[in-house]
DNA sequence: CATGAATGAGCCTTCATTCAT
DNA sequence: CATGAATGAAGGCTCATTCAT
């Protein structure tokens, strides 16, 4: 158990908070006094507790990281599946975490924010959090493709695959603006999911045997 | 040169600096004095010119879709040739007009931030930008499809293919991060633009077969 | 003909518009700004012809003065009639001058604000405006009286009647909170001021007997 | 006695000066540095215990209200009384409660700008100042003319009394140049009151006679 | 371990005035 | 005689941090 779990309960109220209101306004949007006032703490409690405000974010990434380690299993499916299946469950998996609102919703706003206002923290992000998605994804593209894939084309697969899935969640007020008709409840996921497997599926198939 | 000049030429160059700096450092976290500093204007300057920071940045926006606009063009492919030869040439002239070293460095910056820090001014952009653009491969992807594709499915690949050019700019650091042997120079994007095509052709023929 | 009217027409446009906005936000609060746009003047039109909003303003009592000194006549009246119908008279005629939709609207606009926020010039207000007026009814006084009244009760009511016809202007707004039903229509100011002749005639009539 | 005050010592004081600089100066005029210098506190500091100007002249003009409240039942003399001795007595006791150099010198001017340049406030000053103190000679002159009289007559004499008094508050500067003999010393204010008084009295018996 | 009080640096804006033409 | 352009001083607000208890 880490360190921001031990010690009292207002610490623990501002990680939480803090993390909320980081994932939707960014570092340095967010203002301590909003974060205090929501965790029903003191104006001094950020500094006290974290140092000041530079530090409770470092610390919010770390939390961010250690929750989602835990889900990232998630993403990895059954390593028995054919590549295909496993294509299929890798989209389904990620689109659901990014985009229903299930326990973190402050997670992926977060890691979004990070990545386009990046701040020292970025490193931390991307080693713990997007290579290890980027790495299933790859070795599932790697598998489709065969041993004999140059590395080039496995990474411009996933690059692909990873751009549709993301795409949804970064650029969503466009996305809804394009075609407001689309719809996001879970079926309308799955068959997101669906189509975005089967599209890629058949896009690296054909490249595949044409490039050898 | 004194300090008083004739016509606009300090609200030019206010435009110009602000223009990058607000590419640079997004709205709220662009600082007057700076822009001013950089323009060699007064404080006073931005007031003076364009009524306040707010408006200066509504000003820098429109002479970004000016000058976008000019570009446009430039993606509207004969109209002549085949669907797939205009697809081609879509993502290329995209790619290229996104990534090359061209003209103003600051512009694709500056909607950067505009979409993941939304301002009142997201609206004209997504009308005078996006949608334009957006349009012009809806409209290629239809005719892959043929008179009898469902709209939904249409916009589907449109965001599929968007979204597989856009990630290339919108994650550049974490793309660069994930494979780092990936090149940009003029070579490199036409391969890039090539592999897109191709591999969206395939998924939208694949799928335009199945799902009738 | 004074110099105000001499020179230019911006000039003259310019002391009109300030004289109004000075009457509506008094001296400070009026900005050089909304006076140049009022007037249709540029901003530095005040320096140039004025010398500064100092002497702009200025300029503007000195006008006022003139105006008010060819409109005090009105109060003057017919010297032949009895004393209480003189006082009827300048009553009615005071009331009427400061709370009808005349002429110079911002002229007891501009007094009052002198008066409760004074500057350099209230002196010139007091001795071209005020005493005048002041010296029409306390003669109108002194006359009810007779001859042998103490000079300090024939200014205790002057200043009686005045309050009762001032406070209808410089606490209209309260008066009207206080009384909602009251009008101020020519209808309704004739019988006010009727009122107030009688009211203050009956006082004084009382005192002069009892006090001798 | 270091920076860091118990209790609400800074606040205190912040009040306190706020109080003496907007009776000086008004709101807009008044400057929160001058206010912060006076009471020795820090420019942020209106901020942090007020939330800003707009709301320190807020707390301001409730903290006038209830200094005047106090002050109040000195008007409401005894109720046993006859309705011409309680118009002395009101007289009197609202003479001397505005001019006497009393308690919070601040108090009067600062309702006067209040009036003057009305903010929101004036609401609030009018309900809980303004009103009861109208009230109380309200009801008084009702008792002198008898049940049987107009509302609208009791509200005219009603302002009639008022102007008299307020005239020596609101426009003090004027009247003692148009009449220099004139003495506020309690003994003067007595003379003063007991003029006023006999002076209305007879104004509105006279009235009362001739029109029903 | 925790907090209410206070601070100061930084920022945007307003506004009368000045400059050069 | 007149103006568009530019300026600088001053004001108020935000916000992370620091202090003393």
């Amino acid at each position: 158990m880490s360190h921001y779990l031990t010690g009292n309960e207002t610490r623990a109220r501002l990680l939480e908070v803090a993390a909320e209101v980081f994932a939707e306004q960014g570092f340095r949007h967010a203002k301590a006094q909003d974060i205090c006032q929501r965790a029903q703490a003191n104006l001094a409690a950020i500094n006290y507790h974290f140092g000041g405000k530079e530090q409770l974010y470092q610390a919010v990434i770390h939390y961010a990281i250690e929750v989602d380690e835990a889900l990232l299993p998630h993403l990895a499916v059954d390593a028995a599946s054919s590549p295909e299946e496993r294509l299929l469950q890798f989209v389904k998996a990620f689109l659901f975490g990014m985009l229903s609102p299930g326990r973190p919703a402050w997670h992926s706003k977060l890691m979004l924010h990070e990545v386009s206002n990046p701040t020292a923290a970025l490193d931390l992000v991307i080693e713990h959090l997007v290579r290890p998605i980027h790495d299933l994804l790859y070795a599932i593209v790697g598998d489709l493709l065969g041993v004999k894939a140059a590395p080039n084309r496995v990474a411009f697969f996933t690059t692909s695959v990873m751009s549709q899935c993301v795409i949804y969640h970064s650029s969503m007020e466009i996305v809804v603006r394009m075609n407001p008709s689309q719809q996001f409840d879970p079926a309308a996921l799955e068959q997101l999911a669906e189509r975005i497997a089967r599209f890629s599926l058949a896009g690296i198939r054909h490249c595949a045997d044409i490039e050898v």
